[in-house]
DNA sequence: CTGAAAGCGCTTACAG
DNA sequence: CTGAAAGCGCTTACAG
């Protein structure tokens, strides 16, 4: 047997398809349908295992029920946690969520709006990589409802959701000077990227109030390809250039030099912060301060914003949010 | 400017929206059209910045190029990881995967095969949670493609790929039992799930093979709510059950185990193997020895076998298919 | 070589 | 209170 139409079930029941749609929709209060046809028409639908066909209705409404989300990686968890704020939020609004990960590249973002587009999602949430301006002004032409989250682009007619990145890390190397840490190492990926160069300029803040300079050799900027090569060697850096602490930008990279800082004898003999805290920290016995990402309200705030868009095409505000981020020390509540 | 369609290039052609999908479609060279026609239509589509609308297209065609992937919850790692090599095949394959969360819920899980069959997904992937067979089979019935990924089930006639899992927990818990453990710990999520019944199964088999006893209380089935709490739980009764060593039965209940453990202060002179490699085991100062699922090729054979399906709606040929793990000890390569 | 037309399964004004 | 009909944007036999 085919698939089941709200024709055949019109066609079993003698009444027309239009009746069944209303019934099934539930807008036959308003057309105050028969309550014997209604209840006649749920019945079918049910003994008949209907579901509807939402190619079809997507092309009559315009609507799809599907967001679409961009993250850099699906598989680093502080995304994969969004992700799950994500799909939960939008599953109470009668959303599902169809995802990419754009691995940090433009190209494959551009690929990912534009597969978004000709399946007709309702909103994008996007953490936008470096270079990807012209993909997000063609979303802001075609009017799709959109939010960048983790990472605004400044100057770009587009709301987003992020950390104070810039008072996070200033937060912690504060805590690393006040200990005495004299020379301080800086380990991120892309410092373009503008929550990574935020978080610089934390560092950078915290630093030249205290009067210190800055050596650029205790800053290191790891690009995504290579990725744990490019910490090892980033680490023997820091390391040779006698460093007594470490600010970790995000989870992967803190993680990733943890692993590459055990070729290191006294490694657990500096002091660490980091923003983002993964649990792998809990169990690395070091003297490690965090700013835990409020990732659950990241998630809430956006799509606050998205479905506003969504359900309000003139809707228009343009909002920039920044949630401040709370210090914790991994594996002591 | 509204949204592009064939018929406003046709029209501003002068040429038939057959004519321009024919050419956009790339089933030019069949009909043959005129060379200069088809470069003027592409040259136009260009333009006019056009995007097929695939609500359209799949009514047509009854694809949607999207597959449904259903994981315990996306924010575990494994199944992070898992989705994230799912979606570079599909992608390669031209085709996008929209997901969800069953949280082990076959309610939740029922919801979403119900939104995948709306939605037309051409294909889904699915981590079953308990009692699931009956959406399961409506699947079947409805001849959606669909492979298991994970856990099969037996007696179901449905494709499946998974870990050799009797033998991953048997091999490990061999080798607790040849370093002269006598009392092994067994922590594991739901017992009733069938690939954590089956890595039970070789726990068990192993120990019988020596002869041992196997003691109620060192067995433990941690249900999905409240996890923290039971695993906290769960670990007390193992130390004061005196035992000597653990068996992790996958990486979630091993990491959260190891958390609950550090309240212990002996805990690190415990043997410890587990099902799962996750990143925390690197820094814990533990003795650990794990099996590491292969990931990508179960990602690789459960879309080889999908697309089967996908691409010849007439194949029916059910596979089991049983991946060898491979026994890594964690920060050791 | 190209066009006119049907039809996928819905929703929704419109008519009665 | 309900039905007939149009139309969303495609693809694809069919006709010429």
């Amino acid at each position: 047997m085919a698939r089941v139409s709200i024709k055949d079930i019109a066609e079993k029941l003698g009444v027309s398809s239009a009746t069944v749609s209303l019934v099934l929709n539930e807008k036959d209060k308003d057309s105050r349908i028969g309550k014997e046809v209604a209840e006649k028409v749920r019945k079918a639908a049910i003994e008949m295992n209907y579901r509807p066909n939402m190619a079809a209705r997507s092309l009559r409404t315009g609507k799809t029920k599907t967001l679409g989300l961009i993250v850099a990686d699906i598989s680093n968890p502080f995304f994969a946690k969004l992700a799950r704020h994500i799909e939960n939020i939008a599953a109470d609004k009668g959303y599902q969520v169809m995802f990419g990960s754009s691995d940090e590249s433009s190209i494959k973002f551009e690929k990912l709006t534009h597969l978004f587009i000709e399946k007709n999602v309702d909103g994008i949430i996007v953490v936008p990589p470096q270079d990807s301006e012209g993909s997000i002004m063609e979303l802001v032409k075609r009017k799709v409802p959109l939010v960048l989250v983790d990472r605004g682009i400044e100057g770009l007619p587009v709301s987003s959701i992020q950390i104070d990145n810039v008072g996070a890390s200033f937060e912690l190397t504060n805590i690393l000077l006040d200990r005495g840490c004299k020379r301080i190492g800086f380990m991120a990926y892309n410092i373009n990227l503008p929550n990574i160069k935020k978080r610089y300029e934390g560092y950078e803040k915290a630093l030249k109030m205290r009067g210190l300079p800055i050596d650029s050799n205790l800053v290191c900027s790891v690009s995504f390809e290579n990725f744990e090569e490019n910490v090892k060697r980033a680490i023997k850096t820091l390391i040779d250039n006698d460093i007594d602490s470490v600010v970790f930008a995000t989870n992967r990279v803190g993680v990733q030099s943890l692993i590459a800082l055990q070729d290191y004898v006294d490694y657990k003999k500096l002091k660490y912060v980091s923003i983002d805290n993964p649990d792998e920290y809990i169990f690395a016995d070091i003297d490690i301060t965090c700013i835990a990402q409020p990732v659950k309200e990241l998630g809430e705030r956006t799509l606050d914003i998205l479905f506003k868009y969504i359900e309000n095409p003139k809707y228009r505000v343009v909002e920039y949010v920044t949630l401040q981020a709370n210090i914790v020390i991994p594996g002591k509540e």
